[in-house]
Formats: C-alpha cells, sequence, structure tokens
DNA sequence: CGTTCGGTTTGACCGAAATCAATGACGTCG
DNA sequence: CGACGTCATTGATTTCGGTCAAACCGAACG
C-alpha cells in the first residue's frame, strides 16, 4: 500500500452501503474508480445544511446513511418540505444552474458528493450512470406526484395516516428484516411534529391534534414523543382514503 | 382507419412541429429515420383518453399539438390532476411496468406515439436520446416540486393567480410571437373551471368566486367564459405570493 | 433537586374553503 | 324559436384547519 491517499478511496465505492442501490449500481470496476475519482465523503451532523436554496447548483450527492430533507422557503416565510430523501437516493440539479431546493440533515448523515461540472462531465460519458440517475428521476417523479394528491386532496387525518403508512413502509425494512407479526409496527419516527407539518401541509397544532385523535381511535400508540406503534398497517391505512 | 393515421414516415420528424424542441432535439438524421419508424401519429379529440391509470404502460409519446392532462383519481372519485402537458412535452412512464397517470387531450391534440418497449429499447442505444429524457424529466420534477408549494401552502386566491400568470406565459408565446404592449395579455383558458379546480386542489365554486374576486379587483377581465385578459401580469403576479 | 428551555399538547376562537342549493348563461339540436 | 343540458355563478351554511394563547413534559444543566 504505497500510497494511503490514493488507495483507500478506490475501495471506497466497493465497501459502500449503498453500493447496489444507488445510481452506481451498475458500473464496472473501472469507471467505480473514476467516479471515486471525483467524489468524496462527507458526513452531516443533523441539522446541518448541506444546500441553499437558489444558490448555484454546485453540487450533487448521493446519500449514503440518514435522512435528509429537500424544502423550499415560501414568500411568507412558511416552509415547504419537497421531499424526505434516504440513504441511496440522489440528490442536487445535475445539468442545471441553480440549486432548486435547499438541502438539510435531519439525522447524521453521510453523503457522497460531487461537483456538478464533473458529475455532469462523467454522466454524459457513461450512459449506464445516466440511465440509472433517469430510472430514479422517473420514481422520484412518480412520488412527487402522488404526493400531490396528498397536499391537494387529502383532509388532514388522511394526510397524517397516508404519511405514518410510507414512513413505516420506508423505515421498518432497514430496521428489522424480519417480518413483523401481522400487522404490527413500531418505530422512531424521524421527523420533528414540526417537520411533519411541513411536509403534509399543515401547522404543527393540527398534527399534533390528529396524532392523539389518531391514538385515541386505537389505531396508534405514541409511548414517545418520537416514538410510534402502528396496531393495524392496514387500518392505518384506510383511514388515508 | 389506420392507415390515416399513419402518415408517411420519413420526412416526416423532420417537418415536425416540436422538431427542435421535444427530446429528438439532439438526433442526426440517421437516428431521426430510425425513431421515426417506432413512432406514428396519433390524433386526439377534445376529451379523448390516451391513457389509463394502472395499465400496463404499453405506450409512451410526444406532444405535437394541444393540451392534454395527466391526472388520478382518489378514493372517494374526485380527481386531481398531476400536469398539464403541451407541445414538445413527453408523457408516459418509460422503463415502468404501469402508467402511474391517465392521460386525456383537453383540446384537440396530436400526438407522436410508440410502443414503450421499442422506445425504451431506442433510448438505451442512443444516449443523446436519453440525456434529452433525462433533462426534460429533470425540469419537470422541479416544475411538479414547486406545484407542491401551490398546493400546500397557497390561498385559493394565490393558487389562482399563480395559475393564470403561469399559463399566461406558457400559451402567450405560443399564440402571439411579438411580445405585448407592457404588461397586458389576452388568452383563451385551455381548462374548464372545473379542470381548474382539479389543477388547483379547489372545489369549482371556489374558482369561480375568486375569479369573479380579481375581476372586481381590476387584475383580470373575463369577456368569456373561456376568455381571460390580463391588465397587469406584475400585478397578478405579486398576489400569486 | 429545582430551573429552564424547546418541543408538544390542548383549548378557545375565527376564518377560508367546502358543501348544499338555487339560479343564471350559453350552446345545441329538434 | 324554444327546450334542454352543460357549465358557471351566486348565496347560505357548515366544517375543518389555522391562529392565538396557555399549559405541559422531558431532557439538559447548574
Amino acid at each position: 500500500m504505497d500510497s494511503l491517499e490514493i488507495e483507500p478511496s478506490l475501495n471506497f465505492c466497493q465497501a459502500c452501503a449503498v453500493r447496489n442501490r444507488a445510481i452506481c449500481a451498475d458500473l464496472d470496476e473501472d469507471e467505480l474508480g473514476l467516479l471515486n475519482a471525483i467524489g468524496r465523503r462527507k458526513r452531516l451532523q443533523a441539522g446541518e445544511q448541506l444546500l441553499w436554496e437558489g444558490d448555484d447548483a454546485i453540487i450533487v450527492a448521493n446519500v449514503v446513511e440518514g435522512v435528509l430533507k429537500l424544502s423550499t422557503q415560501t414568500a411568507d416565510g412558511r416552509e415547504q418540505i419537497l421531499g424526505i430523501v434516504y440513504p441511496s437516493d440522489f440528490l442536487g440539479r445535475p445539468f442545471g444552474e441553480t440549486t432548486p431546493y435547499g438541502v438539510e440533515a435531519i439525522t447524521d448523515a453521510q453523503v457522497c458528493v460531487f461537483r456538478r461540472t464533473d458529475f455532469d462531465r462523467f454522466a454524459r460519458e457513461h450512459p449506464r450512470l445516466e440511465h440509472k440517475l433517469l430510472e430514479r428521476t422517473l420514481a422520484e417523479l412518480d412520488r412527487t406526484r402522488r404526493w400531490m394528491v396528498l397536499l391537494g386532496r387529502m383532509n388532514a387525518e388522511q394526510k397524517l395516516a397516508t404519511y405514518l403508512v410510507e414512513t413505516a413502509e420506508r423505515l421498518i425494512p432497514a430496521n428489522c428484516k424480519e417480518s413483523e407479526l401481522g400487522d404490527e409496527r413500531s418505530l422512531t419516527l424521524p421527523l420533528s411534529r414540526q417537520q411533519m407539518a411541513d411536509v403534509l401541509g399543515l401547522t404543527i397544532e393540527t398534527v399534533s391534534r390528529h396524532m392523539t385523535k389518531l391514538k385515541n381511535d386505537g389505531l396508534i400508540g405514541l409511548p414517545g414523543r418520537r416514538e410510534l406503534t402502528i396496531n393495524s398497517l392496514k387500518a392505518l391505512a384506510e383511514r388515508g382514503g
């Protein structure tokens, strides 16, 4: 091992937690080495901002670990969260001039960042990567459009029920591999009440009230502020319309 | 019948109204010929459905002329429009199993349709096309996310003002090339009141009431049901928050 | 052990938009 | 032309979620 600087980075992608799920999944070893050369790991603490809305789009990134939010400010200063990203998700705006949303770590996180211009060039030269990125973007567009239905047509209870079900589905497989007995789930919510409100287009009070209501109706349990148990995923999903 | 819909091929793309704006823009003549071979023109009447939500994703298409809506039904039977597409826009779900939304022509329209499997293969073999598609999808995702702010955080008046401004901006350059005197615009609305409600996550009554209010406030004129004049685009945009 | 502080819950009240209902305008077709 | 059907407007009322305000709770700290 003649160079501690280069060698470790070469193995880096191969050891990456999201190696097989992120956009790099289809690359061969050579390509991975090239990609690795232009990227670097970055650790973020909960609350730390990675990108600011409206800034020049200088970087893009892959999420390796943790949860981050994409959000934008309204003219009157409120926030609308545009998306929550999880490990293996891609973020930032390739082929674009400006970053269309702010990115902030919600939990401690690790991301693999690239200078946008480097990434753009690499993508154009490697159609397999670009294809992966396209598939991911199409899937993200589908998800975003489904979220429009939530924002446009659901009432507060439906929004909340839908959010809790989706969160459970995105979080449980990672935390606990074996399928739980029956329909029950228990998890730690990644978002505060205020953040949930910002995702759902509600206020914190409305979120709180309906959480209590769902609890009183016996659909969920709230052993702690961030703790959630779902008594019946199916019943909860039904509340989501 | 079918022979009337399939028009003679080779020169077709070159004469296409959206040749330089759609995803085919970067293709050379040979590629265009190949693409042309797998696509065909289809005319749609206003109200005609091109794709049904949940169906197998058999076709994708480019909009050549007219306006179409992408929409989905909520569990209780109401509709949420997910997007409005205009000439040169792409629609359908490449690389996907099922169509995630219904597509219906709002005006008479012409589209250039491809069997999805043909299109997918062609795209994978022609990175320039795939790149165009990626750029378009990224732009569409940005637009969709901005719409989330409208749905999640704006009141009825802001939604309506924002929608009218955006419609004017997307429609005017096409209809009338020279820039209008100052700030005034006049156009024919592509959507009915009900459709506007479905785009904005409102009811028809609320749309109607706020249209009247904007008129009474002197921001717009309504010479007919589908006719709109904007007295000051700037003032109207300010109402949009 | 009490204090403090941020996040959360709960309550009282209000207002914007939905709902229910009636009327009005317009195009079309006999 | 007149009758009908569709779409749009207007009005009355209700309801859901927002706003303002107060109480609450748990963690961190002196």
